[in-house]
DNA sequence: AACTATTTATAATG
DNA sequence: TCATTATAAATAGTT
């Protein structure tokens, strides 16, 4: 239906293709429309050009997704059954898992034990032991670390209390004695120190004192307050 | 195209209406074909007629799905992925869900607790006592009813293993003693008294005897095998 | 994109 | 439903 008549077979020539596309293309559709209106018919038709470029038309009267579930039942063609299939099946196989460990759980709790046979009993009683005892070593080790921290911390509030009693008590009297800005300031300058230092710190400040073992005596009969200072072990305050 | 021209408006008689259809469906089908080899085009051309017959036509290179999957990035248009994604969506919840439970199960065995504070241990110490405690409820439970069980049957032996010995020993000797086969049809009935009658039988044969305590003594130092009884309770068997 | 010669589709008819 | 045919519609090649 031109000027002459052509072979049905692929148009060589890019843009003539390209123009027959388009106007075979706006034929297509429009003989879709017009048979939906002429004999109630529902079509869908997607075409899609070579360059990707899409056309589609759904008779009004429906969906695309209607015309593809009646081409499903009609044709019994799968489509995208296989897809949903797959999902189903493991929806199924996750939810069957899902309900042995929620049994599992319950019975570790304690709960609906009724059915199980002594062996199971002595099975889960097993399992809950060793769970505890793990727990259990858990918490000690936990314990542990505590202790060990709040030692560490003694240790190093009695040595920091003892240098700033030696100071101030110092401050107060002797010849040697210090002000007492110059005593916060060197007990900030020892805080901020390593434990090595801080000890030969102690060291120099034992020296200082007159009678070394009297000011211990004193320092622990006199001692009002203690210095509050961060833990040692990192990450202590998220375990607890 | 025609002897005369037509509107464009549904065809009110019925059957040109679907000799209409008939012509027309063929016209586009061949066209259908006809864009596909000529222009490289990938057609998907699905027409429901008015009385539900079905035609389609796919461009051979290509399959439903596959323009559909094309249909559904050009277009963005949804189609099945609603149904679609309520499944996937569902895949996910459960997923989660697994996931804990299967942190919880893992936790309540004792692993992968190096993560948890304080509280939670003492959390989880308390569910495995509570579910430790459970368990051997119900193993006492178990426990008791088989001494209740093995106790009941004890004395049932002992009682009938007493009368069938009392029976034996009169057959043997005695004036009043009975025939074998008296006495296993005794201890049948016997077998198949209830309680109170046993009882009674009982007393029945201690009045036999001479001397009942001496009995009692020849027969405990005498009787040389039990008989095999069925449990008394029911399902005892299933527990272990 | 428009034009138009020609082919093709199809409405009416038998 | 099938075949025919007059005519409308589509479109290939051209401008």
């Amino acid at each position: 239906m031109g000027r002459g008549k052509i072979e049905i077979k692929r148009i060589e020539n890019s843009s003539n293709r390209q123009v027959t596309y388009s106007k075979r293309k706006n034929g297509i559709l429009k003989k879709a429309k017009e048979i939906t209106v002429l004999c109630d018919a529902q079509v869908s038709l997607i075409i899609f050009a070579a360059s990707g470029k899409m056309h589609d038309y759904i008779s009004p009267s429906t969906t695309l997704i209607d015309i593809l579930e009646r081409y499903h039942k009609t044709s019994g063609k799968r489509l995208w059954d296989a897809k949903h299939e797959n999902l189903n099946s493991e929806i199924e196989r996750i939810k069957k898992e899902n309900d042995g460990m929620q049994i599992e759980l319950r019975h570790l709790k304690g709960e609906d034990i009724n059915s199980l046979n002594y062996k199971e009993l002595m099975g889960l009683e097993e399992a809950l032991e060793n769970g505890l005892q793990s727990i259990r070593e858990k918490q000690m080790e936990v314990y542990r670390m505590f202790r060990r921290n709040d030692k560490i911390l003694e240790e190093e509030n009695r040595e920091l209390n003892f240098i700033l009693w030696l100071l101030l008590k110092r401050s107060g009297g002797g010849k040697n004695g210090i002000g007492d800005d110059v005593a916060a300031i060197m007990m900030m300058v020892v805080l901020g120190l390593e434990e090595q230092q801080r000890v030969a710190v102690m060291e120099g400040a034992r020296e200082m004192d007159d009678g070394f073992d009297q000011g211990v005596r004193d320092f622990n009969s006199q001692m009002p307050f203690a210095f509050r200072v961060q833990p040692i072990q990192p990450n202590l305050q998220e375990r607890m």
